[in-house]
DNA sequence: GAAGGTCAAAGGCTTACATCA
DNA sequence: TATGATGTAAGCCTTTGACCT
């Protein structure tokens, strides 16, 4: 898979050097970087990927490419319909220079804009135009309104949080157009709804997990009581064979076979093998509660 | 003011499906 | 027509960071 390629030959560049400067990062939108092969660029600040871009000072960056990035990207770009030089969406520097801010946010960022759509749900087109505009358009308002890109903390409404929870319950994913639908009715970006509906089910399967995780706890407990009180009905009993001066064969209605190692239970030996009816298991029988039958044998 | 909890959001990964050669 | 490669959409998982107690 090209690992042996001469290094030289393989187009890979290594930059290290300042970083751009807001100037830079918002008037010229550059294409959004590559992942896998077509990784062109490396910072080594991966947290806040959006905001680094659009410091207004400049800091060290380390740029990994590909020299022929740009053509590769004029041949994405064409073929996905994308005109990276008009801004297809609400003409928003701040996401187009994120991409060009972090290698981590490329892929996402290609597939969580989805400028394109092959939708299978394909009434919904009006949509999904929608939302593709809205994620590109939404990360605008991570902006405040003096210019500053910190990340706000989103708080949502008591009413739009009933809504939502509401909306969950009648069904816990959405298709676009509920999507768009909901978002319109609370006044969030669509994104947002699709972000709360992807914690609520996350915070349901951890509850359910919770849950789950009491109910084998009480299991155990419960295994383990009825291991202790089987151990100690043993120990009775091998007493009480012990007491007893000769053989006496136990009625066959006493007499139960486990379904697990087909001995009988209640004294007699396993396959006959053993010679002296009052002889102990010859190797040692471990307990196994979800295998074995009877916590007995 | 530090610590810990909550939760919106980001980024990465996986999977299913569509398209194309 | 069958098949493998590739691209896209969408969901899940993990982590981050703002905010609150």
């Amino acid at each position: 898979m090209g690992h042996d390629q001469d290094p030289s030959n393989s187009g890979l560049r290594l930059v290290l050097g300042l970083s751009l400067t807001t100037e830079e990062t918002t008037t010229s939108p550059s294409p959004p970087t590559m992942v896998d092969d077509h990784l062109c660029l490396l910072k080594p600040t991966p947290m806040k990927p959006y905001f680094s871009s659009f410091t207004t000072e400049t800091e060290p960056s380390l740029t990994l490419g590909l020299s022929s990035t740009e053509s590769y990207l004029k041949q994405h770009v064409a073929k996905n319909k994308m005109d990276w030089n008009h801004k297809p969406y609400g003409e928003d520097p701040v996401e187009l220079s994120s991409h060009e801010a972090s290698p981590h946010s490329v892929a996402s960022s290609f597939s969580s804009g989805r400028v394109v759509k092959r939708e299978r749900d394909l009434s919904c087109e009006d949509v999904e135009l929608a939302e593709a505009t809205e994620r590109f358009s939404s990360r605008v308002s991570d902006e405040d309104e003096d210019g500053t890109n910190a990340r706000k903390k989103l708080r949502l409404t008591k009413e739009q949080s009933t809504l939502l929870e509401e909306s969950f319950k009648q069904h816990n994913t959405l298709n676009p157009k509920q999507k768009q639908a909901l978002a319109r009715q609370l006044h969030l970006r669509p994104r947002q709804v699709e972000v709360w509906f992807q914690n609520r089910r996350a915070r349901t399967k951890l509850k359910q997990t919770e849950v789950d995780c009491e109910f084998l706890k009480k299991c155990c407990e419960t295994l383990t009581d009825e291991n202790k009180r089987l151990k100690k009905e043993l120990q009775e009993l091998k007493t009480l064979k012990l007491a007893q001066p000769m053989y006496m064969p136990m009625p066959a209605a006493t007499l139960s076979m486990c379904p697990s190692c087909d001995r009988i239970g209640g004294g007699v030996s396993n396959g006959g093998s053993n010679k002296s009816p009052f002889s102990m298991a010859p190797k040692p029988h471990f307990y196994n509660p979800f295998t074995n039958y009877s916590a007995a044998c």
